[in-house]
DNA sequence: ACTGGATCCTGACTGC
DNA sequence: TGCAGTCAGGATCCAG
């Protein structure tokens, strides 16, 4: 899926075509979801006016003078913008939502870890986004954040980093990358991590991922953007999906270990 | 309150 | 060519 970067990517890819038009239908073709898509979905949004498309954590919110539409692209999610004569759906092209004027979105997703919400009133409200953490590229975020939400945890520092309750958007790759950067072992317990090591931490979250916007998203198997392309490879991978491979920094092997279930790949020379 | 584990689902890939 | 097993970018939910 889609990390941060991607959904950012999706964000601004789909905005000019869409925002400040109005919807002028919903086909639903797979409501099973992650959970399942009101039904009355169409008929809530069907002649309204799309005011913008923001985004919160991996979330995508259109937000409507009647409500906001929460996105989550899941695992193996996209959202595609289709100008001009749409082709016939895929496999999986769960949702089409067209606006007047001809565009039209395409919601893909094959393992239908996604989801799409109806949500009345105060979005930011909802358990989906109640408790979520700050926003790793705003102000809000830095090394204290990550100190302070430390303090006596005794899991390892990769999983605080992935807890969407500390920050939001680092998912499994950038979590790598960004410890690789940092210099700290993602096994490492969090509580014993110092504030100065957090950080650097912090500083690598920001770049890595700053990076990854500005260059469109990293593309590994199945992420398109909004036009269908695959990301750039723009943001070279120090660690992520290297096993075996010599670390770009002192060459030593880059082992591969699994921490919360999740496949995690760091250099045993650079990171301590 | 924190932690690890199971879970949702399809598809790509590997090894026999 | 088929079949079984493993793994995948997420994150919620539940038991202990």
């Amino acid at each position: 899926m889609p990390e941060l970067p991607e959904v950012e990517t999706t964000r601004r890819g789909i905005l000019p075509a869409t925002k400040g038009r109005s919807v002028s239908a919903v086909v639903l073709r797979e409501r099973r979801l992650r959970w399942p898509i009101d039904p009355a979905l169409p008929s809530l949004i069907t002649g309204r006016l799309l005011e913008n498309i923001e985004r919160r954590a991996k979330y995508l919110l259109f937000r409507f003078a009647n409500g906001t539409l929460l996105v989550h692209l899941g695992m193996s999610g996209s959202l595609r913008l289709i100008e001009g004569a749409p082709p016939p759906p895929r496999k999986h092209d769960h949702v089409d939502l067209v606006f007047e004027g001809g565009a039209l979105l395409r919601y893909h997703d094959p393992r239908r870890f996604g989801c799409m919400l109806w949500i009345e009133g105060d979005a930011s409200a909802h358990p989906l986004l109640r408790d979520l953490g700050p926003e790793p590229l705003e102000e809000a975020f830095d090394g204290a954040v990550l100190f302070r939400a430390s303090r006596g945890r005794r899991s390892a520092v990769k999983q605080l980093l992935m807890d969407g309750t500390v920050v939001v958007g680092v998912g499994n790759i950038y979590a790598s990358e960004a410890l690789f950067r940092a210099g700290i072992d993602p096994r490492r317990a969090a509580g014993k991590v110092s504030a100065a090591r957090y950080e650097a931490l912090a500083s690598a979250v920001r770049e890595v991922l700053g990076e990854s916007v500005a260059t469109g998203g990293t593309t590994l198997r199945d992420y398109v953007d909004s036009n269908g392309r695959p990301g750039e490879f723009a943001l070279r991978l120090n660690v992520y999906g290297r096993e075996g491979e010599a670390c770009p920094r002192c060459a030593a092997a880059i082992r591969q270990v699994r921490l919360g279930q999740r496949s995690t790949f760091f250099c045993i020379g650079c990171q301590r």
